[in-house]
DNA sequence: AATATCATAATACGTGATATG
DNA sequence: CATATCACGTATTATGATATT
């Protein structure tokens, strides 16, 4: 083959067809009409291929068979040919564009639902000792800004100092507080905006015996926990 | 739900992307913005592969990364982003087709010197495939001179549209269509001046099936056809 | 047509079917009988590859190949072929979730002896995905002794199923349940015993989002957060 | 690790953890609590992928994270763990074998309506020679049994002998001639069951100038060209 | 102590060559 | 003269190791 129908291989191959494709049917330009035989001779394609890549050439609308024996076979006039490719392409690249579509549209449908609000990173964090607890609480008060509740036993002080009760209602934060009767444990509960904190002090001043406190970050659970500490 | 996603990746699959970037992609969608390992732990990819699919999903613009230590990574929002990716995949196609057109357009350059003139075929030849066989027909109704017939059942198409039809009627082409009634073949016969096609239809258009064609160039031939067809 | 027979290659696909392979077989089931040139003709396997790929379907017996030169293919009738191919998956699957079964007992008798009796459980720990949540609920559940208190949104179906109701009461347990109207959170609270489960909902269960429950083991919490929701 | 866990290690893996999560989980039913860094050191996992396999690990319901710094890991007792594990490949399976169903129903409605009849192998012969195309049209009217059709012009006398049409007529064979009056061409038509021949007889004499016919066979083109006959 | 990247094996697919009757 | 098989490169996915801040 020459460095002309190399050069043709390649602008067919550009158009999809492989390189037996394109030589076969290169060949098949040149010649006219020809055998499976000739076509093999001429073009370099292992005889033993000749068969299935003249058929797929046939399927893409780029040769013609010529029934008889031995069958043969004609190039397409390049212009129907290439027509015949665009066709095809375009026709398929339309469907596949009107399916997706329709599946875009329900797609979206479906995601509407989930949009935009991410859950927030939840965290769960331990403190340790009565100092750096009863510091953690209040800077989440100073920080508060919607709402604040807390339930604690009735042999339990509360957390919340006057000076926070005073400076919440002054910012117009509602503050729910619940003190459970009749119990004897030492938990203090609390909900300060989307944060929980859950106080449980040491039994004693006894030696090992520290304060210790969970803190949950959780819009939805400090929202479940305070809708019940207001009921 | 499970099924919705399903749907979903697939969609996205065929917009281009490979399953762990639909996954990825869909996550994001649903989170808002995350971290390579919440990705990881909600798409179920392996976390060792969570980098290169968000970053491939970035180059491929689906996807913004967040510099920093961790990096936090987030979707477009899903109204317009579906939306944007059908454009882009659209304008993808579209682009392709234009490529194709401009190397059909050079290819014709190239190959416009092994066309001769008119193009003499065998006197029998076969063809397949819908658009092949249609380019064909109407190669032969433009270049038709004399007269058109055409034969086919009433549950197939004619293959003549109306502007052949118009067209022929200005060319003073005599034109004479048989329709079958009650007949269930899915053939149609068609003399062309000289030439008879027989356009013989496959159940599908996909897979298992397809149209193949036989066409005849004898004016021998084509003279009794069409006297039988006129009766 | 086209996208039904794209439909049926990704069932096809999910029955354990590479695409070739579905394609082919949809081709056979389409066309009966065919040759391999036939099949790669009318699926778009590229020939070299239809021999292997047939020889796969038949060797998964959803093919049946007729010795001579050249070879003929056959795929059994539809009706009976797609239930029985439905019928081996469902027998695959359950072959495998039995295999899984077995492997789960071996598993047992070696993991037995690293489970010293009833284990016990750091005072906080985390827990992902349904499944897990509901089977650790359920062990607590089992166990529990004393008390269980449930708080759910009305959104929210309980997790304590009826028969656990039943047991319950049979066991002389005192059950409380509490239901908040009117809110939409996707939170349970679960008071069992000296445990708190606060179990928070995903948006699907698939892809994007999971399941996450925070367990607390803690007499004196529990105490706090039971005689909450009986206030 | 011993060759007891090694074991261990692979009937985890059987069960669908890969190695360094089936040693991970090993690791911590053996040390109950540890940290990400001693399970590092004590399974030989790279300490870099600890995290990542323990979150793996933990969505799968093998273990719970403990909150703090450092987060710490507990495994879950094997029977819970195996439990889940089992409960979501039965979930996985079912949700799988439902949507299969499903869709093999609304596949088999798309292919019932292909069912069994493949087109017959549609072959196109050429033969030369007044002798040879007579001896194969005589054969085809004697192996032949459901009807006959022909069309002739007046000029040219019909290939059927009186003998032919005894002895179709003792068959009964349904037998339809067409005369065309007032033509000048040398061709008959010639359907025989599901054959159509065309039989184009040489202007003269002249020597190079054979007789040659063309013989299609095909059910569906062949009931066409009859019915033509019949009009 | 975490986060971020690499490397390798199995399979699927497309495509250029060979072997067998 | 056809039909039947091989061989290899690339992409996707799963999974075992390293590198960077």
């Amino acid at each position: 083959m020459s460095r002309n129908t190399e050069n043709l291989t390649s602008v067919l191959m550009r158009l999809g067809l492989n390189r037996y494709e394109a030589r076969a049917y290169i060949t098949l330009l040149i010649r006219g009409v020809a055998t499976a035989s000739e076509v093999s001779d001429l073009s370099g394609i292992p005889y033993t291929r000749v068969y299935d890549v003249l058929s797929s050439l046939e399927s893409k609308g780029f040769v013609v068979s010529v029934p008889g024996r031995p069958m043969k076979f004609q190039a397409l006039d390049p212009d129907i040919a290439l027509k015949n490719l665009l066709e095809i392409h375009r026709e398929k690249l339309m469907n596949e564009l009107h399916a997706l579509e329709e599946n875009v549209t329900k797609a979206m449908e479906v995601l509407s639902r989930f949009k935009p609000g991410a859950r927030e990173y939840e965290s769960i964090i331990r403190l340790r000792g009565s100092v750096s607890i009863r510091n953690f609480i209040h800077q989440l008060i100073r920080k508060c800004a919607i709402r604040v509740a807390e339930v604690h036993p009735s042999n339990i002080p509360s957390v919340l100092s006057d000076d926070d009760l005073r400076e919440m209602k002054r910012k117009g934060i509602s503050v729910a507080v619940r003190v459970l009767e009749s119990m004897s444990v030492n938990v203090n509960l609390l909900v300060v905006d989307h944060s929980i904190i859950i106080y449980e002090r040491g039994k004693s001043d006894s030696i090992g015996d520290y304060d210790s406190a969970i803190v949950i970050n959780s819009k939805q659970i400090s929202d479940l926990l305070y809708a019940l500490v207001l009921h």
